[in-house]
DNA sequence: AGTTATAAATAAGTTTTACTCATGTATAAT
DNA sequence: ATTATACATGAGTAAAACTTATTTATAACT
């Protein structure tokens, strides 16, 4: 094995790229006197000349240019690789579904934002994930048999309605039915049953993502049977309200997708941040 | 600029090939402590974390495992890098005419590799010279308008013939005829006037190698008009004798065909060796 | 179940190297 | 001739790299 300090090859490299020993110093905050001590401990090492020394100038031998050849190459490989990394690290990407974003977790961001604002956070939705082991994935579903650790909430249901605007009518109810069709349904025969209501008292209008029910109970046009986590803050603000009615609970809930890879730290700090958006 | 040593580096890319910190170490002669202060040193500097630590096991994550591919390509370039040039610099070429090597260079090599065990000397020989800047070019030819320092002899012409074969016959004379015409040739007429001869005395034979004008007085062939660097260890041999005939001087004579770049120190042996053998 | 053996982590040292400062040399620019 | 610049050299300092001793966790054994 050839005993170099790897220091020295970079050294070298930088001392190779300017044809300067004192412009490599400048550019790696070292001394000219340090630069010169490491390519002599170079060359002595390799029982080869890499500079031709003149008076204020340094060429290359043509050994030396072989290798400046390969350390450039070389380290240029290896430091792209680590600012991809430290690039991509500051950056974390989350899955999750459209009503969730749209009503949770984009809203939430801004917040997340001012604690952490050297993390970028990229939300996808939609149904064909990008392949990326790297993200995080926030799931909706049945939560029975899902890792405790794993699940962020676990939703009640109610009937909300907009009660700024005049006519408060109760008709028709607008529901999510789940693509997924393994999915159990949204409780409301169990809410029905809780609040002694009865079926017939509803027309039912369904759609397939719950986001827009909600957008639908907004706009004045019905209520909605929509899961607590997504309409908590429409409630906060007032736009919805549950009137007296009693919230039912379910087994579905929101839960984070297991994968075989560790958070990185930034990962983490989101998943920690994201519980506390469900307390 | 990210601040992560090239010595973390290198202790990183050995650990992750093995993936085991114990199995670097061994690699790179150090101690597994030492590895896994060097791994959580960068880990650290880059707010990445590289490993996932089982007991008695360590894996990549995937963002240690982009790294590793880096590392593995990059330092592998480098290192190739090194180990070809400390190869190639135990190993030197050198560039002379046919004569030349077989007469004088090759012989002598016995010596020089037994002062230089450690120093592989190829002799290439040919019309084409391979294009080498590294390679040593030993010329023969005009040497009035050569530096002084890259001469190395100036030859003396004889007429030499051997003195073993019975029927000593001076004719007929094989005498070298150069391709190069620019070149002065052979100094004949000089050496006829010097010796007091005359041109009428002779029969003679030219071959373009002044090799196989010797090996025809070797056989007894005839005589041959030659160098003194080419015969003198056949002389020394009793091989070839001058007999009684006066040497005379020429412009022609061996040089080193300048090079730009400076001789490495293993060509520096050989230059200074190959001047002794022409005193 | 208890013991042993192994891989890695941690803390506190030691050694080595990387680096700087002061000084010197050669030479191009003034 | 003088100044300024790039590099070399030697000696000393600061900062890594590295080690030893010890601890932890657990897989693999009695």
């Amino acid at each position: 094995m050839i005993n170099v300090s790897m220091q020295a090859l970079k050294v070298f490299d930088a001392a190779a790229r300017h044809n300067s020993f004192k412009l490599a110093a400048d550019e790696l905050n070292l001394t000219a006197t340090n630069v010169s001590h490491h390519i002599k401990n170079l060359e002595t090492r390799l029982g080869i000349e890499l500079f031709i020394r003149k008076t204020r100038e340094v060429t290359l031998t043509t050994a030396g240019a072989d290798l400046a050849k390969a350390t450039g190459s070389g380290f240029s490989t290896i430091e792209r690789a680590l600012h991809q990394l430290v690039d991509q690290s500051k950056c974390i990407a989350v899955h999750t579904t459209s009503s969730f974003a749209a009503q949770k977790l984009i809203p939430a961001l801004r917040d997340f934002a001012k604690l952490n604002p050297d993390i970028d956070v990229s939300v996808i939705t939609g149904e064909h994930l990008v392949h990326d082991n790297q993200a995080i994935t926030i799931r909706f579903g049945d939560i029975s048999h899902i890792e405790k650790h794993q699940i962020l909430s676990i939703e009640q249901f109610n009937l909300y309605l907009n009660p700024n605007i005049g006519g408060i009518n109760q008709s028709p109810v607008f529901m999510p039915k789940w693509k997924n069709s393994s999915l159990p349904g949204a409780p409301w025969s169990a809410w029905l049953r809780q609040n002694q209501m009865n079926h017939k008292q509803f027309d039912l209008i369904a759609y397939d993502q719950e986001l827009y029910c909600i957008q639908e109970a907004i706009a004045g046009a019905g209520c909605v049977f929509a899961s607590h986590s997504l309409v908590s803050m429409l409630e906060q603000n007032g736009v919805l309200t549950s009137s007296d009615h009693q919230p039912v609970s379910s087994n579905l809930g929101y839960y984070l997708s297991s994968q075989e890879v560790r958070y990185s730290q930034q990962q983490q700090i989101f998943v920690d941040w994201l519980r506390k958006q469900f307390i």
